[in-house]
DNA sequence: CACCAGTTTCACAAACTTGTGAAAGTTGTT
DNA sequence: AACAACTTTCACAAGTTTGTGAAACTGGTG
């Protein structure tokens, strides 16, 4: 049974948990917001009635999750207004690999260890450092793929 | 060939590029800072000294890292004032896993689909979140390890 | 017990972030 | 062209974060 009351509270705690992380709060709340609802996507209207925000706290909560590809734009056809939804993988997979985001420590690291001395225990100590940050993206890549084959796996299952 | 200048740009990209990630900046640089030093460990002092920035400022970084774990608080023999180290393992350990952050996530989720209606899209949509959140909590550990076996071998190998 | 090196706490100024209302843009329809 | 339905941009008020200097605290030493 819809609860719209735990409903809100489920996308403002959670949108708070990512705020935490360093995501903007009002694009934490649009994303959640979409994802919490049983439409496949929503207009920035329906956001802003559904969030009880100003128009323009959406348009730019949209932009930012549009650059990080955690929304699509999507045209309504017969209005004139678009409609904002969450791409099925994109979620996992845009933000966190794409992101390239461990390569970029890595990267920085590689610099850091360029600029210490070849004996120094801090040139160990960094080096480790980008070599940990090289594991990790080889392997989170092979580990969203086996979530993706898994979560298949498992919709198949039900299906049948 | 240890160049300060450079390690600086070091020490101050990282730490911008944590912060943008939810860090407090200045226990970012902190973190940093003990990373890049060859001392095995640095008293608040020094750090304030080598950030050039009030001590005031250390205090309050070291306090938010001594709570992740993420660096110790040692006595320096002979002397009045304590020393701060990061731990070997405990950055990627304490940080990423301990935390239990997926586990956080996924039990937020696992309220968002009790919320949901049975027939709904968003229940499906919240429940696949969550179990990507249960896979990850899982994986992730098993991750780590792996990298601690791995680095350790690569260690032992370098040492014969 | 007074001192002193070193650290912590506190009140505050500066800089940034967040969300708003109002005005300006768009785009499709008459 | 004028309108209607939306969305975007902008200046700003409120709230938060960041780092500071100064004062209070701590615990070993002369």
């Amino acid at each position: 049974m819809r609860s719209e009351l735990e409903v809100r509270a489920f996308v403002e705690q959670m949108a708070m948990f990512l705020a935490d992380w360093g995501f903007p709060r009002m694009a934490a709340r649009v994303l959640m917001t979409l994802m919490s609802a049983d439409e496949e996507r929503l207009t920035a209207g329906e956001l802003a009635e559904r969030l009880d925000v100003s128009a323009a706290a959406i348009s730019g909560a949209v932009r930012y999750l549009q650059q990080l590809h955690l929304i699509d734009r999507v045209p309504v056809p017969g209005s004139r207004s678009d409609a904002y939804e969450v791409p099925r993988n994109a979620w996992y997979t845009a933000a966190i690999v794409k992101g390239g985001l461990y390569k970029r420590l890595a990267d920085l690291s590689d610099q850091g260890v360029n600029a210490l001395d070849e004996g120094g225990a801090a040139r160990e100590r960094i080096a480790e450092m980008r070599d940990f940050f090289l594991f990790l993206d080889d392997e989170v890549g092979l580990l969203l793929d086996r979530w993706v084959a898994e979560r298949d796996e498992r919709r198949q299952a039900r299906s049948w």
